[in-house]
Formats: structure tokens, sequence, C-alpha cells
DNA sequence: CTAACTACCTGAACGC
DNA sequence: TGCGTTCAGGTAGTTA
């Protein structure tokens, strides 16, 4: 599901329902990929921030709540119905919820498992691999170009499973890898990527993810805001999903691999390798 | 150290 | 209709 503009849209849900408040109690499924929330409770949620596709959850007495939605995580608060009128009320798949001060709950639900929620002391992110090595804010200052044409000399990897790393950029996921990719011209098997190719997909990374962020992210299955509405981004794709159209640049039917795993679409004609 | 697999889950969509 | 197969927006663990 979530990439970083569709976690991005959720914290914005959520942040001025969260910030402030006091977690009084906390119920999660027994899941391996929870750790232990309990050391939730009882903390006010100071500010809710994001790093890459983690949300951060600044907590009182130093600590960090950090929610993961994984494939298929949503949050909505208990109750609450989306506008089709549909809401979680006895829901298997809905996993863990939290009580807030205000007596209002919200509910996390994740159909596949793959979502993480976890309490760690503030900062400390040696328990989550990903989250420790992460790249930089590709919206922010410290996304430099620079830098970024540097980490792409220095790996031997394919491009595309190289941004899936989160290591050169932070949230950057199978959609928007492929729109970005498109974007600069880039096939997603190039192994060697130049200075001005590098700079093109630094260029196309923030724009391509800066759009969808205006649009609330891309909804193709499971993704959905707090509010249970889906992201409107999903008209503007021109690569990921697109297999067999033409491309929109030159015309050639866009292909479909698999690559470091993943599906991957892209133009054969017009992203050079 | 890195890169490349595989595993983890469940449901929807598709082919026969 | 029913059954088997493939695929899905992510990450962690293991292997070379």
């Amino acid at each position: 599901m979530p990439e970083l503009p569709e976690v991005e849209s959720v914290r914005r849900h959520l942040a001025p329902r969260l910030e402030g408040r006091a977690i009084v109690a906390v119920w999660s499924a027994p899941q391996e990929r929870f750790g232990v929330l309990d050391d939730a409770v009882g903390r006010r949620i100071n500010a809710l921030g994001r790093r890459g596709k983690y949300l951060l959850a600044d907590l009182s007495g130093d600590l960090e709540l950090v929610l993961h939605l994984g494939m298929t995580g949503a949050f909505r608060f208990h109750g609450e119905r989306a506008a089709d009128g549909s809401a979680w009320l006895g829901d298997p798949y809905v996993r863990a919820s939290f009580t807030l001060d205000d007596g209002s709950v919200l509910d996390f639900r994740d159909v596949r498992r793959f979502g993480r929620l976890t309490v760690v002391p503030r900062g400390d992110y040696t328990a989550i691999p990903t989250l420790a090595q992460l790249g930089p804010e590709p919206l922010s200052e410290q996304f430099d170009a620079a830098d970024f044409y540097a980490a792409l000399r220095r790996t031997r990897a394919a491009v595309k499973p190289f941004l899936l790393s989160q290591r050169p950029v932070a949230g950057v996921g199978n959609i928007y890898a492929d729109e970005a990719l498109w974007r600069a011209r880039i096939s997603p098997l190039a192994r060697r990527v130049g200075r001005e190719r590098a700079q093109r997909l630094w260029a196309a990374i923030r724009v391509v993810l800066a759009d969808a962020i205006e649009r609330e992210g891309t909804t193709f299955r499971d993704y959905q805001m707090v509010n249970g509405q889906s992201g409107r981004n999903a008209a503007f794709l021109v690569a990921y999903g697109k297999r067999g159209s033409p491309c929109a640049r030159c015309g050639t039917p866009l292909a479909k691999i698999v690559l470091g795993g993943r599906g991957t679409t892209y133009c054969p004609g017009c992203q050079r390798y």
C-alpha cells in the first residue's frame, strides 16, 4: 500500500487528532511483528512525524511509537464510517487499537499483517534496520543531488532495486520508482547512472512525490486515508500498472518485467540502460 | 560490506 | 461453479 505520499497523507489526517493527546489504553492482537505497546500507555503524543514510510509518534518519557503500514495497513477512528458508509465494527482484520484521553479510539487494520507497531527509546532504531539506515527525506534540503549521484556511482546494483532499498533516498516504493525512472528516461535495469541522469532522477523523484502528496496518494487497492477516502493520484500514473499501453512520450508499448522480485513497468523505447 | 534470494501473510483476479 | 495459480503499494533474515 503505502509509500511516502500515502504515509504523509495519513500523517496529515492523524496529526491534529493525536498531537497533545495521551494514550490511556492499548490493545493489540498477539503478533510477532508488534513490539511491546504497553510502554505507550500513559504517555502523551507530543508530535506525529514521518521519515520515509514510517510514522513516528514522539511520546513523553523519551519514547517513540513507530508505525509502519506494511502493504495493507490503514488507520481509522473507531466507529467512524467512510464516505461509502462502510465501517470496521467487528472487522476481523483490525489488529490494534489505541484509546486516547478524549475518548476516541484509533484502530489499525492490516489484512496481510506486514505492518509494524512498536515502542522504542526515542531515536533508537536498532530493532528496525531499514529505519536505522534510511536515506534523506526526498523533499528536504538533506536530499542533495551531488550526494545522490555519488551514491549511485558507489553501488553496483541496478538502479531500481537500489532505490527500493531506502538507502539513497527515503520513501520511494514500487509505484514511484517506476514513475520517477520513466520521467528521468532511465531504465530500471541501469547499473551506471552518470551525473546528468542522476540529476534528472533526483528531480523526477521530487516532482513525482510532491505531486502525489498534493493528490493525497495513489489508491490501487487497499490504501485509504483515515476518513476512508481514496487518493487521487492513480489517474496520473504514466508507468506503474500500464503494461502494454503506449508510452506517453514515444509510443512504444510499455513492458513489464520482474526485477528484484518486484513487478516493474517501463518503456523499452526511451528509458535507456 | 553488498547484493540477491526467500520468507512472511491474505485476498482478489484470472485461467481452465 | 470450483479449483489451482499468480500477483499485490514492504521489509527482514539468510546466503553467497
